[in-house]
DNA sequence: GACAGGCTACCTACCAGTAGGTAGACAAGT
DNA sequence: ACTTGTCTACCTACTGGTAGGTAGCCTGTC
């Protein structure tokens, strides 16, 4: 009905993924989440790789269209910027990591076709965000485009790891600071930065 | 003999911790790499939640006595800040996560008192660099040592995501600026950064 | 319109392996 | 004698995965 069986279960597995780590989670908790017996889980995704690089692709898909729109609709960088910080921490309300940033914590218990599905991700943002940075004339727009992505994904763990159910995030201001210095820098060769 | 027996098994499920996560080893895992049986595990951590929590313990006393360490020892800003990034990177060279950082990222698949502690660990982290860059003189101590701590965390989560053997920590270079700025700024109400 | 064939989605029942954990014996050190 | 550290031997629950089967839905063909 509603949504297939199959887009039900890539969704509860990121979840868990997101929140409680790959190695947590089994076809059980799925199928019993999902309503439906563990063959049944079989039956869609046949192992637990097949189901976890199938979330990596979905968010892919999803990801990579999302900074599509955003290269197309925002026009200026403080704009782009803004976007891509909003979408990556979109999920935290929730009370959910970053996929790619949960995932690089327990690496190597991970298969391989999963880590280096996971890096290619972890490169395709950082990638669009040098571009990004490169285009609105940031000057060292790659390490720039690193201190911002380290910035989120830092973030998005620390006020996980300290929030129970805590406050807002407390780093957003320090992101939006971030931010603000990279589009001031963005004319000249250096900028301020407020403290 | 050379180290007892129960320090060892610290020693690997720290490690384990740190590179596959609290969820993805078990007591056979221990056991065999300690040339034990696993009954004997549970000889020394009845449970794995109490192992969990003696390696958070373990940690968090040996950070706190570096952490005194640095205090006494540096008596200028940049030397503090230094010696507290290569403390934290330790263990990076070895291909390990830090602790609070690896746990975060499963915390909603760990036992509640792993989770506090966890916490706990890095509110202790968060309140000395806040105290060092208030002694200092850096204006907003607070912010700015959480945004040196999420740039830390931040750094090895994604350093780790991306390399499978790469090269050294492509965000050193960023935690060494935020430093340098920071001291720069300490005497000011504000500061450059260079990009 | 009936009917076969194939397909999807699910099921029950099972497998070998491993999880965390327990009971009780033994040997050595004090 | 007591404690400490280890052992063998076991437990129950659950893991990912498989075998084999069933009910319903298309599609084509007569």
């Amino acid at each position: 009905m509603t949504v297939s069986t199959r887009q039900n279960l890539l969704d509860i597995a990121a979840r868990h993924m997101r929140s409680r780590g790959y190695a947590a989670f089994s076809y059980g908790d799925l199928a019993a989440e999902c309503g439906i017996r563990k063959a049944s889980v079989h039956h869609h995704f046949p192992t637990k790789e097949a189901l976890g690089l199938a979330v990596l692709d979905a968010h892919q898909e999803k990801f990579s269209a999302r900074l599509q729109a955003i290269t197309d609709d925002a026009a200026d960088l403080r704009e782009r910027l803004t976007a891509y910080g909003a979408l990556f921490r979109e999920g935290s309300g929730d009370g959910l990591l970053p996929l790619c940033g949960a995932l690089a914590a327990e690496r190597d218990a991970l298969p391989q076709a999963m880590r280096d599905k996971a890096a290619g991700l972890l490169r395709v943002q950082l990638d669009w965000l040098t571009d990004v940075l490169a285009q609105g004339g940031v000057a060292h727009a790659a390490r720039s485009a690193m201190a911002l992505l380290v910035a989120l994904e830092g973030g998005a763990i620390v006020g996980w790891g300290l929030s129970g159910v805590a406050s807002g995030h407390p780093f957003d201001d320090l992101v939006a600071e971030l931010c603000a210095s990279l589009c001031a820098g963005a004319k000249g060769s250096h900028h301020r930065i407020s403290h």
